[in-house]
DNA sequence: CCAAAAGTGTTAGAACTACACCCATGC
DNA sequence: GCATGGGTGTAGTTCTAACACTTTTGG
């Protein structure tokens, strides 16, 4: 056995998403063993040729069906003996989609209520969580907003992330103050309460 | 050629330490080809049942004779060439040592005037440094100075690693106010010009 | 008119910025 | 006594945090 090993490299996507009032993670029901019927990341192995950033947006594409969703890179994982099959480093990415973009037919589970997963799948998601927290700034969180949406439901998405309430009308000035939105003169339409004004994300 | 390929993973430590009012960055010569005699990031590869981080730790043991070397994962850089001889992929860590821990016979060279390097090294000292930049702490702070050091030695660092300047007098209150140092009581000897009062970080 | 969510202003305290001179030591 | 770096206070401004009621719509 040579002391320099050769392994496979996989790409790990935690997807994140924000519905029902809950931060929420792609997974997918194990079909095979090790782990048959657990829940999973939805990631795959880097091929010949590729970088992990192509794998993943390959990867990406697949599951939902477009080109443009902004991800990065938070960590990598290289426990020996995280895959049983074969020794396999992880390369975790978060990626994030708004509602409005899910494609039908996948499982989203909120990450407060997981159950065990595959793998060292939890880990990574809890990793993914923090670092979502620690580096959430106005592009993360545009990612996860239609792009006209009434600033109480960008506080929402904030306080989700974020874990912590805050006050409305220091919010609203803030964002506006900081210069993160602006409105577009449009409302919202067929609500039976008071339509809010619709922002958007500035330049 | 099987689709899913098993490479080589690497662990490159981006060695930072402060001398000479510079941000400096431990390098080494190669002495074989490919890129004979261009200097590159003292790495090694992950071996078997090793995660990247007791790898790492291996190494650092080695070059810098010491286990208590603080240390993190930034970035892992996968471009399939990137290595000439076979497919790579490279763990970039970031390492931290103070000017007092260095050991003798390495070279270190300002990362503001780097020459050509081996590899992609170049690319993966330059997003050390932004990492460095943007997660810069108290936690990593303490990494560049020795136990007791006087105030202005920890705006020099701070400097250093911001590229900006600060206000001496606002700089020394929020230190203080902040909780993050305080002082020893004892103050610098020999020196010809007023001694300075000698701080440490707190808790 | 009721329910539901949107929207709005003021004030007190904290943090931040800008700024210039005197102090302690060695030689 | 001179050169060298160490050390200090104040005032204006900006940012933050706390706080409760009115508005607009649909049903």
């Amino acid at each position: 056995m040579p002391a320099y090993e050769r392994v496979l490299i996989a790409v790990d996507p935690v997807i994140f998403t924000i519905t029902h009032d809950h931060l929420q993670v792609l997974l997918r029901q194990r079909e095979k063993e090790p782990f048959k019927g657990k829940y999973e990341l939805p990631g795959g192995l880097v091929q010949h040729g590729e970088t992990a950033e192509l794998a993943l947006s390959r990867k990406l594409t697949e599951i939902l069906g477009t080109q443009n969703v902004f991800f990065t890179q938070f960590h990598t994982f290289t426990a020996p003996q995280r895959d049983p099959r074969a020794r396999t480093a992880s390369i975790g990415f978060i990626a994030l989609v708004s509602r409005d973009k899910i494609p039908a037919g996948e499982e989203w589970l909120s990450v407060d209520q997981l159950p065990l997963l595959a793998f060292d799948h939890k880990d990574i998601i809890t990793k993914a969580r923090a670092y979502l927290r620690q580096h959430l700034d106005a592009e993360l969180l545009r990612q996860f907003l239609p792009e006209k949406f009434p600033l109480n439901n960008l506080q929402l998405v904030h306080e989700i992330i974020m874990q912590e309430k805050y006050d409305n009308r220091n919010f609203r000035k803030k964002m506006v103050a900081a210069g993160i939105v602006e409105e577009t003169g449009e409302s919202e339409q067929n609500v039976s309460h008071r339509p809010a004004k619709l922002y958007r994300f500035k330049s």
